[in-house]
DNA sequence: TATTGTTATACTCTATAACTATA
DNA sequence: TATAGTTATAGAGTATAACAATA
């Protein structure tokens, strides 16, 4: 009889799993919204404005490919939205002396500030959202998301470059 | 002088904000790109996938209205993503007898047979990534979650529906 | 020949405005 | 006139293939 060993533990996996699966979505949807909708006053899309994050977070002057790379995206998508940064004066892009082939890019001065307009809105928000929790729950929190966030992503290889996503 | 009152704790939640920011960040972007992938195999993109979602959760033969609704979307928006379910054979579109301007929309057998597989998968990865958590971890994890995402989403007027993409 | 980055192209999503049909 | 849904239009992201310049 191949039946669940433990009836209470499986129940409980399987009903966890569909309330952490309904949460994530949740999450990965309606808080991008959110986002979309906090860098529209700015003129800024996500993608733009996770690729400025990648750029802050990378050494200084990295090149196209690494910032795509940093920002999972690919060379004529990054190419798409680097084209649109530039216009809009956050970035630019300089050719490299050593190799001529690779383009150097850096924040603005006008890049900066907004990434840091963008920061201090972002913490005064979610110091608002974090303060409905005790400071040992915020911990418990952010240390068990940050497990379940790698477990899930370390299954695929989607996620190489978290670290420079992650800052 | 008004300094930090209690520098520890005050100096934690800055820092509990910083992490928190990055994890979510991580999570909104990556984790849909994880998702895109996942549902690539199936030739669906994840609007489409929150749609089929919310119609799955909803009650059977809701409006376009409903649907863009709880699907968080724009009525133009909702029908070219319909369209392309149509055409793909998930749902179906049929006029309401009662008020001729409404259209009833319903999952089509192959729609439901797509999110059961879905569902299935989905299923059998989390559990995988769940694993890895005690069931005590898990419950709390849960738990803080979903108390976060409530205080976060509930901030703004963004997440009025999210009874229906939560299912 | 391999690499860097771009252009060309096609499709999807998103947002606004204008429109049709129904109520 | 108000509502349900669509079409029209424009901009942005995503993916593939082809290309130029450089190494």
């Amino acid at each position: 009889m191949m039946k669940a060993a433990e009836p209470n533990i499986s129940t409980n996996l399987i009903s966890d799993v569909e309330a952490i699966d309904r949460v994530m979505l949740r999450l990965s949807w309606a808080a991008r919204k959110q986002l979309a909708q906090e860098l529209e006053q700015y003129n800024l899309t996500v993608p733009q404005y996770v690729t400025l994050r990648a750029l802050r977070g990378a050494p200084a002057g990295c090149t196209m490919r690494e910032l795509a790379e940093a920002a999972q995206q690919l060379s004529p998508t990054m190419t798409g939205i680097a084209d649109r940064l530039d216009e809009a004066g956050l970035i630019r892009r300089e050719t490299d002396l050593r190799d001529r082939r690779s383009l150097r890019v850096y924040l603005t001065r006008q890049g900066e500030q907004l990434m840091e307009t963008l920061e201090e809105q972002r913490r005064s928000r979610l110091i608002t959202v974090m303060s409905c929790l005790e400071p040992q729950e915020r911990r418990d929190l952010i240390r068990l998301l940050d497990r379940f966030v790698n477990a899930s992503l370390d299954q695929n290889q989607t996620d190489i470059h978290r670290s420079v996503v992650n800052e």
